[in-house]
DNA sequence: ATCCGTGCAAAGGCTTTGCAACGTG
DNA sequence: CACGTTGCAAAGCCTTTGCACGGAT
């Protein structure tokens, strides 16, 4: 949780603050504001590397000091998916988890149904057969998501 | 998945009678019941070529004079999904949709944002290549969904 | 100053569950 | 006959929403 980054650590890799710059543009354009709220609940979002699901993302919010309401994590994941910043999920359960984009380009899921883990791959070969099918149908692709149910290695052992 | 194939009821077509058998000698291992409420709700289901919501069934249910609450489709289509009959899938809307199997293959799923209507198709060589990507991992898969959301070529056009 | 945003709590929609009566094997 | 099953309604869970107050531009 490395909440309290100083604000323009431009090392290198901080692509954060990129992605805060895209959210708080996409705002602007959309004559919405950039509140401290919206801002909290994006970095702990563009911080983390796994799929967070809103309670998680609540909980960390809430460890590192900063009060927001349930609400307003739903409604600013909402934003943030419309931004094009972020992604929503179901990875096999009753309810969402969310993802940010942060330049990653197209990926996929493997689910563990053993132990719950989650695999991330991504296969240039299958985007274009994914491409080439629907263009057959005169369909247009916006998105898509490939999630695939098993065991991984660790529990295929056991 | 051999699992009954030779029960020989040979009545050409009639794969809904056979889904029927399966049902039930699941059913049976398992030490459950072949009531009518749950042949009702196995009916209706492999009679459909769409994709079911649980209240779409049910109403088909009530309209075909079938008195059965929506618990019991609930629990009997858990009942189906784990008989390996059919398959829970959710296309981007919040609840879910049941389709069966029924001897049919491996298909993936193209929705449409526009209309809703919802496409199938089917790639063997991309079958071939979750499984080969999967493996790679040590993952060992299971099942597994491939969604793309879109615009139909009706809506393309409009 | 004007709206937009936030928090709270209640409402919503789908799905699950406790329980007593019922029906199947 | 015993035990799984059903129906009903209530409860659960995640998510959304109405409303009055507070904050950003």
């Amino acid at each position: 949780m490395s909440r309290s980054a100083p604000a323009s650590s431009s090392s290198a890799g901080n692509s954060v603050d990129g992605a805060l710059r895209s959210f708080r543009e996409y705002l602007s354009q959309e004559g919405l504001k950039f509140t401290g709220e919206r801002r909290a609940i994006a970095m702990v979002l563009f911080e983390s590397t796994a799929h967070l699901e809103a309670e998680e993302l609540l909980h960390r919010l809430k460890g590192s000091g900063a009060t927001v309401s349930r609400a307003t994590v739903y409604r600013t994941l909402d934003l943030l998916v419309a931004a094009g910043l972020a992604r929503k999920v179901r990875l096999g359960t009753d309810h969402n988890f969310f993802e940010h984009i942060l330049g990653r380009r197209q990926h996929e899921h493997m689910v563990c149904i053993g132990c719950g883990s989650v695999i991330e791959w991504f296969d240039p070969e299958l985007a274009s057969l994914v491409e080439r099918n629907t263009r057959e149908q005169g369909f247009e692709p916006a998105r898509y998501t490939v999630q695939v149910f098993g065991r991984c290695a660790d529990c295929v052992q056991s």
